[in-house]
DNA sequence: AATAACATTTAGAATTATTCTAATTCAGAT
DNA sequence: ATCTGAATTAGAATAATTCTAAATGTTATT
């Protein structure tokens, strides 16, 4: 009842430097050093949804040569690759998000923390009229309001 | 059949002065020259769905005093009385919208543009499941694709 | 009509996020 | 070993947003 996240049902492998290899040259890229830490510590973090410098930080701790502009590049090439997804939330930093499986966002607009709730297969567009000749390739839906946590600290005030 | 945009529903209401200060007013924030001239160039340009540059260029020119500090703090007060939404469609500058209907959001990902595509009025959830505890306030949902302009260029070559 | 209290606007500096550039390194194919 | 192209790097450059402190404007009160 406590850890609303629990509620997420995406596992991220684990992670193994091998386990982690296969998935990139199965999406089609060259399993760098690089990309392998960058993909490692997003599959590490999935519940964070960390932005690029947070990734930057965490990646330094394993590969302290790595660049920030290594990070952008892995980013947008496992993004490509659809190993991992861009979630805009705010007018602030990208934040990254390796479940790939259909599943919306949530902002808690008081902490500022960050959810997936999991989605049904089909009806991501259900709902919005998509006039004839344009193709959708990809549906990002994003929720903010507040969590329990703030929604109980509130109560008690 | 060239005129996609014309399938946008929205209305902006006809600007003057009068009206556009009334709906500032109505929304509980001082009508100021600033905020009146911010609005009315967003509601003249709902279907561009412009950036905070963007308004202030288009803001000067009716205002040449007006300063960007002043367009960001006239954004967040529209946004925060809901006559305006964030729109975080990219890694880039967030955008404006002064359509408030329900709706979802569409940029083309060969030519950039931006569309409004008509939402049913609650099934907006639909299709995820939202945990008990949390309260979702607003619901974004942003697609991307080709838009039939560009895919018929697609063709032709 | 003067004054106090408060909200808003302003210019510009500061910060943060992202992109660019050119040199270097690396991996795979010859 | 050598060539070739892709990937990485540091750091500079750009872009977006926020912050700061002073000035101005508005409203309520006298």
């Amino acid at each position: 009842m406590k850890d609303v996240k629990a509620r997420t049902v995406f596992v991220p492998p684990h992670r193994e430097r091998g386990v982690v290899d296969a998935r990139i040259a199965e999406a089609g890229l060259r399993p760098t050093a690089q990309r392998s830490v960058v993909y490692g510590v997003l599959l590490d973090h999935a519940k964070d949804h960390p932005t690029a410098d947070e990734i930057f930080m965490q990646a330094k701790t394993e590969k302290p040569e790595i660049s920030m502009a290594t990070v952008y590049n892995c980013l947008d090439a496992l993004v490509k690759h659809h190993l991992v997804k861009q979630v805009h939330l705010e007018r602030a930093a990208t934040r990254y998000c390796p479940n790939m499986d259909e599943h919306a966002h949530f902002l808690c607009e008081t902490c500022g923390e960050v959810w997936d709730f999991e989605g049904a297969a089909k009806p991501r567009t259900s709902g919005f009229r998509v006039p004839s000749g344009f193709t959708v390739t990809q549906t990002e839906v994003n929720m903010r309001g507040v969590c329990p946590a703030c929604a109980e600290q509130e109560v008690a005030r």
